[in-house]
RNA sequence: GGGCGGUUGGCGCAGUUGGUUAGCGCGCCACGUUGACAUCGUGGAGGUCACUGGUUCGAAUCCAGUACCGCCCACCA
């Protein structure tokens, strides 16, 4: 190692112990009855994804507890794949296409799924790739994708068994309906941004002018934020309270420009306060209106087209016209027929598609429903009964609070990628009932039977013929499956669910389900799930449903929640906005280790980045490098195989030496219960920031130093040894490339690999509060003289007088620590006997201990007013206690233990106080 | 509109059940070629813990109110 550079240069390193870890299998699990399984599942990403910070964080954090768990003794298993991202991957090749000149469409389904899975077979494996980068170990040979001929048996026996409960149910309903991507989305996939936009108001003329005077006008105005929705109209409505419009209830308006008749209704619903306090009821492109119709057995007209563009019942002239421009063409003719009274600015809250940012319209249509309130009881209970925790607990509220406003869930979408809603209908049949359902224009409510639109059957197989009316001329359901819809079984799926319990579908399990499934059971439930709050909604939640309905268990019992990337600035870092930093560059520019060590060393909740953060990660790799070296080099060659604690204890048991040793192997002890407390709290940043602190400030900073006053010292050398590979591991789950490079260069190591090695165990007798005083005070000592300012390079004679007898012996025996991280020479001055008096611990009489050095404080003036400025601060803190021990109440009420507190540290500022006025005095 | 958080030195954050001279990292200033490391070391400056009131012997910590910031949900036409 000797001759190997001062700086660490990870691009050697990180590819070489990927391959080998891979080619020894150290990341391979399978089910053993002797072991306790540790599973985490990977939150899939996107077949077009492409790394960024988001994963980078998301996927250290998941490799951190499965190699720390790993090296714990589990069975420790992270699952991998991909999901097909139904919507944004078909966007992608649809893009491609684009160039082409070519539609899908024009291409046909067949062709275009064909063609999709030529992309995917190109491009799916790119984020594998770059997950393998960071160091990801996932256990690479159970790669899973949500399109998999497995999985999508699981997919599709979740849909027939929810259809024959009863819990999937085809609906007419308005929707989020994504004009762009010409499919349904659900409400957690559309959602609302605000929106300046208009609010209308436009006159609509009553039929018949009032009788009575030409005061009153003969129109209502109606206040609307999307006027070309007005074809849709089939009512107008008022509260049925408002005083206002009371004698207009049952009146008859004319809808302008369409010219037709609208009755006004009443409908609690309306809010006399808002707009004019009429509302136009346009029950096929809004929600309430929606509702409305149903309670007032209104038409339903569609006015707008699957693609945004207006149809034949916005008239001749609009009809075709992109709604946005129809909106402002119509207004332009409102304004000319004078029916437009005023335009108002209007901020409002408007759906936007999650995958291309287009404004949603509420539509109405056919879609698939899962119905959530059955299945939402359960996951509601789990979590609040405390089976499944969320990390941090706010998350647990906000799971909650969207929980018990569950609403039903659109899984149908209008795209070829994905999976196929295993639905039959009889052609015959249903061309009937599209013959009685006039496409446009429907009476409401609603009420149709499965049956009476044409399904048949709801299954994998073709039927061969129609039960009914016995055609054999039968077609799938054109639609697939939200992607959700696949993802949500993910936890369970992954295993090969479900082979063993009678299925739904009907098919024989193979041989590889019937492996798979014996790691189900001993894997699911998995142990943890690490994800974006995002995601809570869309993913979380549905699988803790899926799980406990398909498994009858929840699938997992933690839940972490990561925060959010962000720039310095606070933005949310995106590629769109251009903020993004590429962590593959940053693998590029400082390794993979440093990467993961900046992102998780980065306190708070959110991370905000810059590219000189990641400086930090890579300074700390240098630094451990640096010290290896060092080590490893000065070690003699004949160390013991396996040094352990329990060696270490034999050394050390001599009382009165190697002070540095006991308290650095103290610490470090105190260091691995520290780590292992934080990360069953799952808090990362704490175990970084304690590791960080003892290795580059208790261990570099001072114990190397002191270690190289003998360094070829036996006992030094074994306490070198067992930090330095204790340290090790304890860094390895953080940053296991340098880690094991390192490891590989020990002279004398029992495990082969730092991947597969043992969790160091904290050896609690070993953990020494005496020695941890003891250093303290030499520290003190060392911190004093290093305060008065020396050159190094000068040679001083340090005095040092003290009262306190411990004191005197410790210092007659360590004195070297005090020289050695000084420069200075230390002569030791023991004073008359009467001096010693007070001795209230160690830790004080360190304290007290004069310091006078010869020839060179660095400023007599300034170094006065220090003085005399902590001698004030002193003081204050005297007046303090003093008025506590003072104060009757403080002393009848407060606990004995903070009485005996506020003694003791009086007596220390005044011992402190007393030290101080002697060195000013010195001074003078 | 409903729900949930936050406010501590220039920036990002800790601060366990109320009792330490309020800590850490980054940044800043000064010094340093000490036989692993300048991708380093040493020292230093910098905070009346958002505001107001209350509870208490004692409040950054508990309670109430105010101001500001943020997040999630929601059908304001």
């Amino acid at each position: 190692m000797e001759n190997l550079s001062t700086r660490y240069t990870p691009k050697d390193v990180e590819d070489k112990w990927f391959k080998i870890w891979n080619e020894k299998g150290c990341f391979h699990t399978e089910s053993s009855p002797n072991k306790d399984p540790y599973c985490i599942v990977i939150p899939p990403p996107n077949v077009t994804g492409i790394l960024h910070m988001g994963h980078a964080l998301n996927n250290t954090l998941q490799d951190i507890l499965i190699r720390y768990k790993r090296m714990k003794g589990y069975n420790s298993l992270w699952v991998p794949g991909t999901d097909h991202a139904g919507i944004a991957t078909q966007n992608v090749v649809e893009r491609d296409l684009a160039k082409e000149k070519k539609t899908r469409y024009e291409l046909g389904r067949e062709k275009f799924v064909e063609r999709m899975w030529e992309w995917t077979g190109k491009n799916g494996g790119k984020i594998i790739e770059q997950l393998k980068k960071m160091g990801s170990s996932c256990d690479w040979e159970r790669e899973r994708f949500t399109l998999d001929e497995g999985y999508s048996e699981a997919v599709n026996e979740v849909f027939v068994r929810l259809y024959n409960e009863g819990l999937i149910y085809k609906g007419s309903y308005i929707i989020n309906w994504c004009p762009r991507c010409q499919s349904a989305l659900s409400d957690e996939e559309a959602p609302h941004k605000e929106v300046q936009g208009n609010l209308y108001y436009i006159r609509y003329p009553l039929r018949k002018k009032p009788e009575t005077g030409n005061q009153k006008p003969d129109y209502v105005v109606v206040a609307t934020t999307r006027p070309e929705t007005m074809f849709g109209d089939t009512a107008l409505a008022v509260n049925p309270n408002d005083k206002r419009y009371k004698a207009l209830i049952g009146k008859k308006v004319i809808l302008p420009i369409a010219e037709r008749e609208l009755e006004i209704i009443a409908d609690d619903f309306v809010d006399p306060e808002f707009g004019t306090g009429v509302v136009k009821v346009t029950p096929f492109h809004d929600p309430n209106d929606y509702e409305m119709g149903n309670r007032h057995k209104l038409d339903g007209i569609l006015c707008i087209n699957p693609d945004g563009t207006m149809n034949a019942n916005a008239t001749e002239n609009y009809d075709g016209m992109d709604r946005f421009e129809a909106r402002e063409a119509l207004i332009e003719e409102l304004k000319e027929r004078k029916l437009l009274e005023k335009i108002e600015p209007h901020t409002h809250s408007v759906g936007h598609c999650y995958r291309c940012h287009t404004v949603i319209e509420p539509y109405f249509s056919e879609q698939w429903f899962v119905r959530m309130k059955p299945l939402s009881g359960k996951a509601l209970e789990e979590v609040e009964k405390g089976n499944i925790n969320f990390y941090p607990r706010r998350w647990h509220k906000i799971y909650v609070n969207w929980m018990e406003n569950i609403r039903d869930w659109c899984i149908s979408r209008q795209i070829w990628w994905g999976h196929r809603i295993p639905v039959w209908y009889c052609k015959n049949c249903y061309d009937k009932y599209l013959k009685n359902r006039h496409a446009q224009r429907l009476k409401l409510p609603l009420e149709i039977s499965d049956k009476e639109t044409g399904i048949i059957h709801v299954g994998l197989d073709k039927p061969r013929k129609c039960p009914d009316c016995g055609s054999q001329e039968i077609f799938q359901d054109p639609d697939v499956l939200d992607t959700w819809f696949s993802s949500w079984l993910w936890p369970f799926a992954v295993f090969g669910w479900p082979f063993n319990e009678p299925s739904a579908i009907s098919h024989q399990p193979s041989a590889e389900k019937k492996v798979l499934n014996a790691d189900l059971e001993y894997f699911y439930p998995t142990s943890c799930l690490i994800t974006a709050s995002e995601i809570i909604f869309f993913w979380v939640a549905r699988m803790i449903m899926s799980g406990l309905k398909f498994m009858g268990k929840i699938p997992f019992s933690d839940v972490y929640i990561h925060g959010t990337v962000r720039d310095d600035k606070g933005r949310k870092m995106s590629k769109s906005l251009g903020n993004a930093i590429d962590p593959l560059e940053v693998i590029e520019k400082y390794g993979a280790d440093a990467l993961r060590f900046s992102l998780i060393s980065i306190p708070g909740e959110d991370l905000y980045l810059s590219e000189n953060k990641f400086e930090f990660g890579r300074n700390l790799m240098n630094k451990i490098w640096n010290a290896s070296r060092f080590i490893i080099m000065n070690l003699e060659e004949n160390k013991p195989q396996d040094i352990s604690f329990k060696d270490i204890e034999k050394l050390l048991a001599d009382g009165d030496s190697y002070l540095a040793e006991k308290w650095i192997i103290s610490e470090l002890n105190q260091l691995i219960l520290d780590i292992d407390e934080a990360f069953g709290a799952y808090r990362f940043y704490e175990a970084a920031s304690k590791l960080y602190d003892f290795f580059r400030h208790k261990f570099c900073d001072w114990y190397i130093e002191i270690a190289k006053i003998d360094i070829k010292d036996e006992v030094t050398q074994s306490v070198l040894l067992v930090c330095l590979k204790t340290i090790l591991k304890l860094l390895h789950p953080y940053v296991p490339f340098i880690t094991e490079e390192i490891w590989q260069k020990l002279p004398a190591k029992e495990e082969e690999l730092i991947t597969t090695s043992s969790w160091p165990g904290a050896d609690k007798k070993l953990i020494s509060e005496a020695a941890g005083e003891q250093f303290d005070s030499i520290k003190e000592i060392v911190l004093k003289i290093r305060n008065e300012g020396l050159k190094f390079r000068v040679k001083h004679t340090v005095r040092i007088s003290t009262n306190h007898p411990g004191l005197i012996d410790l210092l007659n025996t360590y004195k070297k620590y005090v020289e050695k991280l000084t420069h200075l020479k230390v002569e030791l001055i023991v004073p008359s006997k009467e001096v010693i008096k007070e001795a209230v611990g160690s830790k004080v009489a360190a304290m007290s201990a004069s310091i006078y050095i010869e020839g060179g404080l660095k400023d007599f003036g300034i170094e006065r007013a220090r003085l005399k400025k902590e001698i004030e601060k002193i003081n204050e803190e005297i007046l303090k206690t003093d008025n506590h021990l003072k104060n009757k109440g403080f002393l009848n009420k407060a606990p004995e233990k903070a009485i005996e507190q506020m003694k003791k540290k009086k007596v220390e500022f005044e011992i402190r106080r007393q030290s101080l006025k002697k060195d000013l005095e010195e001074l003078a």
